[in-house]
DNA sequence: GAGATATTATAAGTAAGCTTACGATCTATC
DNA sequence: GATAGATCGTAAGCTTACTTATAATATCTC
């Protein structure tokens, strides 16, 4: 509920003006961008804002199929390619799944992902903090890194305290 | 060539070599865990140590089929668990792949790989240096890491210098 | 309002990743 | 040498992930 959101999400926060938020911030994306916030987009990003876990193509298409006539993987696809595109979601490499972003971050800084394995929530962090050493690791081998993926799994804070 | 092996393999490192030492090395690891390194095992680690590249479970089968009889999937996954379990491959996220551990490095401890994104191969650096600023960044938000999946997608030395 | 561009719908299909089920064999251990 | 546990073979099937191809709309531009 506070204004600068914090890095997991809370079992007691506001989600829906957490969901109208992200929507909100997603139309100002596109505007800003001259892209099209389309129905079926809309209706993609909703589904991932649904909850705060990653959800694979298939179950963003079982989510919509709920409220719409059952979307063609492909229809769901160009949708989740268009929303990473434009950085409000993000892919969770080892879930094969989609998260959306509630985040303003700046499309090019890094993140790592914090992801509950009990309550299966996940969680952003800037990457900034520690993507120098990362970097470092990486370059002290010639390595040019590019993009680094920082998938964290764990116990979040709720789930610590109600084992 | 050098003891120390680099974190990433050079293109001219004596692969024969490399390969043998894993071999040994693995002999060595199941035969102080009272495991038994069965040919079925053996075969697929050697598969995957035929590069230094991922390789999806399909691609082992593939690379097995080349000198034995098909195996099934199931045969392939069994080994892999088993391999897994024992800290000789590791799962690369990102590609549901798989990548036979050429280092001796302790099971628990965590690694980040190098993805070259030209030639494919990949590269293992000790995440130790770098460990401790992402556990900090996750413990920030009360959250308890236990397992960090580190994929750094680039370009490596070679690949650089040969554009 | 004609033509170009972007987006979506429809249909079908490919392939990877992984599992379940069950019987056979092998290997300790008593 | 009987029993239990581990491993492997065989067969089949399921789910997810993602693509190709083509036609239909919608939107923008001139
Ligand atoms: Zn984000
Ligand atoms: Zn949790
Ligand atoms: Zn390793
Ligand atoms: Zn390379």
């Amino acid at each position: 509920m506070s204004l600068a959101k914090p890095a997991f999400p809370a079992p007691d926060h506001d989600h829906g003006r957490c969901t109208a938020e992200a929507l909100t911030h997603a139309e100002a994306v596109c505007e800003q961008r001259s892209q099209k916030f389309t129905p079926i987009r809309r209706q993609v990003l909703q589904a991932l804002l649904s909850s705060h876990r990653p959800l694979g193509a298939y179950e963003v298409i079982d989510e919509l199929a709920k409220s719409m006539p059952r979307p063609a993987p492909i229809t769901v696809y160009r949708a989740l390619d268009f929303l990473m595109a434009n950085g409000l979601v993000h892919r969770i490499e080892s879930r094969n799944a989609y998260l959306a972003c509630a985040h303003d971050h700046d499309a090019t800084s890094a993140v790592a992902f914090l992801i509950c394995e009990r309550c299966g929530l996940v969680g952003e962090v800037p990457a900034a903090p520690f993507a120098q050493g990362l970097n470092q690791a990486a370059r002290s081998s010639g390595f040019a890194p590019r993009l680094s993926v920082v998938e964290i799994t764990g116990t979040c804070t709720h789930c610590q305290t109600h084992a």
